[in-house]
DNA sequence: AGCAGAAATGGGAACGTTCCCAAATAGTCT
DNA sequence: AGACTATTTGGGAACGTTCCCATTTCTGCT
């Protein structure tokens, strides 16, 4: 119906002339302003569904102060390995997906910027991006989240800011998960099942979260563990070091019957080694990944693992950014549920040996 | 150096006034018009770097109307899809990759719809994102690549297009791989191998390149096969069609030695069966899969696949569309080279039975 | 030296929206 | 009924660029 070959785009001002009111109060109705007769709303509505009018992103940037953009800061390093050592991750799929889902309700669109993590390029980055674009909210993902000068940036800017997976900064929303809270999850699953004595094979240390999870695993080995005592032992997050760590883990006399690694890259060094000790998982030994990439489920066997939120924490960062409309200082810790999900890694532990 | 704190964004009259030069030949140098005098050109770029400017995109589409955007349109159930099955898919990091860089190097930024492909809906919204938008060029992306409605919206608009996969529309750039190429080898691979019954699991024959590959294969099994006839057999691209259709293809009399099939869904089918039949895979079965998902590298055995070069497509398709600024009518197709790659699912075929 | 033509530069207008304030209209109270 | 206030509407200005055209400055030639 009213399917006219428009002779250019269509302008707030065809609206407003084709209701017969001002430009200025078809942009009253766009932006729901209560001050317009519901009359008059429903005759401008009829005029912009008729004409299919879409306000343009660019002038409403350049009239009013907001892009209507989102921009969510990716690290270049991780995206580009993540396909090229074809590992699998679901991570920018389930970015996209919560943001833009999250985004569109709202009028709002979102855009990717990978951003190397060296130390000086990234901020310099940034500040290009924001130049150009000038989003109304940044989303920063790990490692970026971490990065102090980064927030500082967007601090200075008034540049409203979520970060990802951490909650150490000031005028930031931080959406994560319960770190702490999946650590003795995973802590108590294989306390229930028996285990006493459990590792925890760490990431490097640089990362704000390990403290966490470290911390709640070693509480709950002391208040459930029935007086059994964690073994805390390091690696990188990496294969190599990983692997190194926990051959001489499980060659020590008083071998640990589960192992909780702290991601996924790790965990597959582990089955490795276990491969090579000739120790079965789970058979042998229990095994609790964190991350949960796609790969954890094509190992053998299947990864039991914790799996972080994360198209519901980029839904919810753009959720909070959308709401403070750029106004009022960037609060909210928001936690969301994270999952063990179980499959074939774990099992009760051997008879003592 | 230099660094003082700015009392609100630099814009091109800052530059200007710091080269005592006008905005225009400011806009002139960063637009790499040729009619500006070396040495003014130093003088405005050298202040241009200590005020750290950055053209504000909005403000450039207002008034030149080039967006500085490329529009990356997707499949919205299939994102959805690839996280929620956990399936792995490393398409949207490929694409984030490869077109993210390409951007970069010319001032442009991408970005990403997601959109449903039930019909009707995709011309409406794609149509919601030109009006507000207003990128440069959009890049369409296998399944929409096929929609003809939707490369016909684009250029009724005169906005450039790229179809990802797909080369039967006018008006538009097209970047794919040989897919009959890609049969071709993938045949002859097995060929040389040995085989001589072989069988082609094509996906549904509403997928464009499903009918170029099935040729291809034809062509190679007559031309090469040594007189041995090729089966060609249909799936749907899904698991449970494939699983019927492989089940019955090997329980026949005269079943094939090796199989090509069209996506690695249908090939982890193929993997199912087999096992069930108590084949072994390669050695009773050879299997050559085409995508190439992370996953394939994780089943037992890893599957020998054709590689889609996504990143590199991506990457192409945004070098085309800012290359042709806006300006001269959509031609080109570009055909970028595949890799079949070895891993473990390819053999001599067994003995004669 | 003078002149034509080319090259380089600058200033006004425009893009499509929102902001800000003034004007018009409707509503309320004495 | 009149005056005063609250609500609703409209018009000019601004946002930061590029386009278009006029002006100034060079260059080469006679």
């Amino acid at each position: 119906m009213g399917e006219r070959p428009t002779a250019g785009p269509v302008t707030i001002e065809d609206v407003a002339r084709a209701a017969g009111v001002s430009r200025q109060t078809v942009s009253r109705v766009i932006n729901r302003s209560p001050s317009v007769k519901p009359a008059v709303r429903a005759r401008v509505a009829a005029a912009i569904e008729e004409l299919h009018y879409v306000p343009n992103l660019s002038a409403r940037r350049m009239g009013g102060g907001r892009s209507y953009l989102i921009l969510a800061v990716n690290d270049r390093g991780r995206t580009l390995e993540n396909w090229q050592a074809g590992r699998g991750n679901d991570w920018v799929d389930q970015m996209l997906y919560g943001g833009m889902t999250a985004c569109e309700a709202h009028g709002y669109h979102m855009l990717f910027e990978l951003i190397d993590t060296s130390p000086g390029i990234a901020p310099r980055k940034l500040a290009d991006a924001l130049s150009a674009l000038r989003p109304d909210g940044v989303i920063l993902t790990p490692p970026h989240s971490e990065n102090a000068e980064l927030v500082a940036l967007l601090a200075d800017r008034r540049i409203a800011c979520a970060t990802i997976g951490s909650r150490d900064h000031q005028h930031c929303v931080s959406v994560r998960m319960d770190e702490a809270g999946a650590a003795q999850e995973a802590t108590r699953h294989l306390l229930g099942l028996g285990h006493r004595r459990i590792a925890f094979l760490a990431g490097s240390s640089a990362y704000g979260n390990s403290a966490l999870r470290r911390d709640a695993f070693d509480a709950t080995m002391a208040s459930d563990g029935g007086g059994s005592g964690g073994i805390v032992v390091r690696g990188d997050f990496k294969f190599e070091r990983a692997a190194d760590v926990v051959g001489d883990l499980l060659q020590a006399n008083d071998r640990p019957t589960a192992i909780i690694s702290e991601n996924d890259e790790m965990s597959f060094a582990v089955l490795h080694v276990a491969n090579r000790l000739g120790l079965s998982v789970p058979g042998d030994l229990s095994l609790i990944s964190f991350e949960d990439t796609p790969g954890v489920r094509f190992s053998v066997p299947p990864l039991t693992a914790i799996r972080q939120p994360t198209a519901a924490m980029i839904g919810q960062a753009c959720e909070a950014l959308i709401a403070m409309r750029g106004g009022e200082d960037a609060q909210g810790d928001y936690v969301l549920p994270h999952q063990l999900v179980l499959r074939s890694s774990t099992a009760r532990p051997p008879r003592s040996p």
